[in-house]
DNA sequence: AGTCATCCCATTGACGCCCATAAGTTCCCA
DNA sequence: TGGGAACTTATGGGCGTCAATGGGATGACT
């Protein structure tokens, strides 16, 4: 238990709330917070813990980061993000234009994605996946040829040799 | 004992669940959980242990991966992927989307893969070893035929070797 | 006073866990 | 060498627990 996996369907009810699963509540470990923005790549909604969050504005920190990317994630992460609270059920609230922005409405799919996770209308997560699914076809992509090239790629970054 | 080999068919009950072959157990060691998540290639489920993804997400972790690949692995692998709990029997439930995808219904036929292994639908596996037997003849590959072109791939490999 | 948000309680439906059965295999011993 | 016992494995069903969901109550702030 630590990472986001799995993909989850929940449904919004009349109030606007939606239980987060059980298991992700489980990688939060006992936090009752959240923070949520609008993803950078999708029309979906991007969720990770407070400490997460925590760990990225150290990363800003450094000195090493380029300025305009540090004033662009300053503005549309740190900027844009709401932290949320689970009630007792182990539900949020997402904010209205939250909702808007990914086109959710009855359903929400979290998706885990390790570190962080995911929330998208059921709907457009299928169309997503389904082009993903056609890009890694016409790439040939499979788990094997993955790791194969994982392996290459760590080879190339040299230093300590990684994954055995 | 290590790797997933074979093919085992296995009955879906009224519940949705399937017996995961014994000797694949065996190679999940004590593990109770497994991923599983839609193959890239065929209409087939792909599934491998806890332990191998968690090498792919370390690898995700390297610097060194294109951004593009990472994401594109992380949406059809890690956002696809359902973790698995075994049941005291050793019986898994598949999503129902899943079934759908591999067009699975009563029947499930597990196949060995080595370090991962695949769950057909018996008569889909049937049409697709059919064909791949038929390609194999075509383009006259036996095993003897893939061990002497590993040979000279691995003279002109030549160094460390790589692979293993 | 009304509206909104938070919390508490109730229901239901799925899932995990337990047991039972049956079929096939191996092993032991006569 | 043949029979039988014991074990493993696949399969089926029943039951309890927990998560997801829905509705209602209570309190705060306008």
């Amino acid at each position: 238990m630590g990472l986001f996996l799995s993909t989850y369907v929940n449904k919004v009810d009349k109030k606007g709330r939606v239980s987060v699963p059980s298991s992700f509540r489980g990688v939060l470990g006992g936090q009752t917070e959240l923070i949520v923005f609008r993803s950078l790549q999708a029309n979906a909604i991007d969720a990770c813990s407070v400490d997460y969050m925590d760990r990225l504005s150290e990363a800003l920190d450094n000195p090493n980061m380029p300025d305009d990317m540090r004033d662009l994630i300053e503005t549309t992460v740190f900027g844009g993000s709401v932290r949320l609270a689970l009630d007792p059920e182990g539900r949020i609230v997402l904010p209205e234009n939250f909702l808007a922005f990914a086109g959710i409405t009855e359903g929400a799919a979290f998706v885990g994605r390790r570190h962080t996770f995911q929330i998208w209308d059921p709907d457009a997560l299928s169309a997503h996946e389904a082009a993903s699914r056609d890009r890694s076809r016409a790439q040939n992509i499979s788990l094997s040829t993955i790791l194969a090239r994982t392996n290459s790629v760590l080879a190339a970054g040299s230093n300590g040799g990684g994954t055995q």
